[in-house]
DNA sequence: AATCATGATGGAATCGTTTCCATGAGTGGA
DNA sequence: TCCACTCATGGAAACGATTCCATCATGATT
């Protein structure tokens, strides 16, 4: 290790190699009036120094801070990777730091998370919020400027999402023009919205749209897989799948091959979220692609932008057909 | 919208609740000595006003700040994404708040997040560097407290890495004993470790040492499809390929797939990093498994503690043997 | 009984910045 | 010539915490 750690340069520093006050160097440096013979002064000594002014005096003096949180289920999460980076991208034209937590969708953590963002003073949040947004009221009124992002939380916070409504339906309407008439939804715990749709969807198709056709699981891995495979055994009726999610999906496709179920001549599958990885299955997934990164980057501009916010802003999905669905087979599975 | 913002609960106001000076609430909330009523008093009123400490005017005083910095050249990256994870379930034991940037690879936009970090006052950070670490000095000098995690960019920083060195060599030696003889390395810039590794397992096992065996990406999607397809195209004569990552992978097998090239028939192929849908690909494809999630996770605990730390830390990897590897054929491809 | 040690307590300084306010210099107009 | 006005400038307060230090009460020791 070579040189000793350096005291920090404080703007005292930089006013008094400058020959200056302390004001002075900071109307300068953040735009204010000086005379153009001090601004050199004090610009040349702030570069000589390599002056950077604390964000830490800065915030408290301001009581603000810069940065924003971002808060999400599973960071591992392809869809919710990119969304952080859309969030990413967006905070980095603003120079503004994101600071990142995973909630692993169970409220007490978040709301651990929260109180920790809080303690940091941050004022903006971008959250994908677990459970059903009931615990969020504190952190409000703390005023916090929140923006939910990929699930519509409350009412009374702007959202980012998917038009959850318009997938569904599609997925359900391909698979119903390729002839499916029991069709199941394979989704997470928390997607009511969706589930709605989809029971909706149903209706509107004429199709049966029996309680159990939509099944339910925890965030992890192995709840996927679990539900993913009752769904393939105790359902042999079903001839094809709607999975919520790219870990669903992931669960669906091993839980299939390992009851020797084919896809698609045995189930048509059609999976939420594209990954890269769905053209490398076998067979390519058939997906609802969902604007992850996008989602992302807006719900950052909405909490970056201090004007007033539209309450939701709801981003298309779009049907990306590879080979994961095919026509019924007139005889039922087994 | 509800309540008006209320005001910030300060230390000041506890000490007014609770009818004692400042110094005491503060003494009281870390932990000091205090009598045993005056404690109990203060910790009621903190409650009553459900106080929390301004991590701001905290680490003002205290002249650091919690906190840790974290960057990546992609979050969205499946390995890189799974480091994350670890860092910040290493993080969130100890309560600090984790900041993270995406490099992008690029030495220019790393040193303008590392700008930014220092002026938030961060003095602990976790990095994948991109470059050759050169520019890493000034952050040192300014009393950063860093860990390289994945890379060893210079040597008087504290690493966490995989065995890169170990994992070549069992992957070269795995394919040798399958038969082949000509297998190329596609990797990104700036692996230099792993290429040694590659071409002294190569010369320790009396294989061919051609230059043009080791082929390098940016670490772009486009990028490594271009390096992928150029590879598969111009070398005939190659019949496995390690691909250095899973963006390299997943490039191989799209490229493979479009050019007719038939995995494992034709070429074996063996990928750096175990992610979920190795084992869902066509065919399931045999990896090089890297404790990423690991990886993080001991990073985070090196740069929390604020002991003398060791150098380097290299944690093992393991072959995971699928089905996109086989016997050489006797007869050249095409 | 006088002194000393101990421990609890609160005042005030400090961290690095922004911003209010007072001061002083210079300019234009009456 | 003098006044009013603008403009640059620097001192000082404030933000919210921690911590040094002095003070004071209490119990123990000689």
């Amino acid at each position: 290790m070579s040189g000793a750690v350096q005291r920090r340069i404080t703007i005292k520093d930089v006013a008094e190699a400058a020959g200056v006050g302390v004001a002075t160097v900071s109307r300068v440096l953040s735009g204010g009036s000086a005379s153009a013979e001090t601004r050199e002064r004090v610009l040349a000594a702030a570069a000589r120094l390599d002056y950077r002014p604390s964000a830490l005096g800065r915030n408290l003096r301001r009581r603000r801070t810069g940065g924003i949180g971002l808060l999400v289920p599973d960071i591992t999460d392809s869809f919710y990777a990119r969304l952080a980076d859309g969030v990413l991208a967006c905070a980095r034209s603003y120079g503004e730091p994101v600071t990142v937590g995973v909630t692993g969708d169970d409220p007490e953590r978040e709301a651990e998370l929260i109180g920790t963002l809080i303690e940091q003073s941050m004022d903006r949040l971008i959250a994908v919020p677990s459970g059903d947004g009931e615990m969020w009221a504190p952190a409000l009124r703390a005023g916090l400027n929140v923006v939910f992002a990929d699930r519509r939380g409350r009412h009374d916070v702007p959202s980012v999402v998917p038009d959850d409504r318009a997938g569904v339906l599609t997925a359900v309407e391909y698979l119903a023009g390729l002839g499916h008439r029991k069709i199941a939804y394979l989704g997470r715990h928390g997607q009511s919205q969706r589930v709605a749709a989809f029971t909706a969807a149903l209706a509107s198709l004429g199709l049966p749209a029996d309680r159990d056709l939509v099944v339910h699981a925890r965030s992890s891995r192995d709840s996927a897989y679990a539900a993913a495979a009752g769904l393939l055994q105790h359902r042999p009726d079903v001839t094809a799948v709607i999975a919520g999610g790219n870990v669903l999906g992931e669960a669906a496709v091993l839980a299939a091959r390992e009851l020797d179920v084919r896809i698609p001549r045995d189930v048509s599958l059609i999976m939420f979220d594209d990954v890269p990885w769905a053209e490398l299955c076998s067979p390519p997934l058939t997906v609802i692609a969902q604007p992850a990164q996008d989602i992302g980057y807006r719900a950052a501009e909405l909490v970056l932008r201090q004007g007033r916010r539209p309450p939701a802003v709801t981003l298309p999905t779009q049907l990306v057909v590879r080979a994961s669905c095919g026509p019924r087979v007139a005889t039922s599975r087994r």
